[in-house]
DNA sequence: GTACAGATTGAG
DNA sequence: TCAATCTGTACT
């Protein structure tokens, strides 16, 4: 059977942010540039609702220098440091004005493994991408590709491209794990909500258990 | 200006 | 268990 693979496009990120998060499981995140050509399959997503969400950058609608690409529409990068050293990939959700992401946190590397194992400084390949600061570095991903659109590759004038790709995968509801967040027990009751997602049966998500 | 915590990670 | 080290916020 022949499947096609497909940059997914705008209309894929104009949903809710539970909804982004559990469909872009299965879905592969593809990086290139000059040196290189890295992929792998996303197995771990958390969702950030928005303005009434405490633990998310736009609670009561915050907007900083650091979280205006929040409000972007959907399928824009918003990518930040925490704890000064980590960079956290985030793809935006919805509508422009709106400030909603999901996060990824876990992957399963596919293409340019060599590269990832250079970067990581690692040969784990369960340890390259399994968590939201591994996976940046394995990627190389930092500030540079802060805001950039990642529904429109082929205008990006940075000498990379970054996209999202539906390569037939098939993920059944089944498969899909849903737990709390991780590292935000400040947020009070939205501490406990259910917005992380990961495929269950993987042992490239971030944490191995719940 | 100072102090401190944070959507994490790897070493000890 | 702890420290690395940048950004935003709440103070002095």
């Amino acid at each position: 059977m022949h499947t096609r693979k497909s940059i997914l496009k705008r209309a894929f990120f104009m949903k809710a942010p539970v909804e982004v998060a559990r469909e872009m499981l299965g879905k592969y995140i593809v990086h290139i540039d000059n040196s290189s050509r890295i992929s792998g399959m996303i197995v771990e997503t958390e969702a950030y609702t928005g303005p009434r969400d405490k633990a998310s950058h736009s609670y009561r609608s915050k907007k900083t220098e650091r979280n205006r690409a929040m409000y972007l529409p959907g399928g824009h990068i918003y990518i930040y440091l925490v704890y000064g050293m980590y960079w956290q990939f985030n793809i935006t959700v919805g509508s422009k004005g709106i400030p909603q992401c999901v996060l990824i946190r876990a992957v399963e590397p596919s293409e340019g493994i060599d590269k990832m194992i250079e970067r990581r400084k690692t040969k784990k390949i369960l340890d390259l991408a399994s968590g939201p600061g591994k996976f940046c570095q394995a990627f190389g991903f930092n500030r540079m590709f802060y805001g950039l659109d990642i529904t429109k590759p082929e205008l990006t004038r940075t000498p990379s491209k970054v996209y999202l790709e539906d390569r037939g995968e098939i993920i059944q509801k089944g498969q899909i794990s849903i737990a709390k967040r991780i590292g935000i027990d400040y947020a009070e009751e939205w501490a406990d909500k259910l917005l992380r997602f990961y495929i269950g049966s993987s042992p490239y998500v971030s944490f191995k258990k719940l």
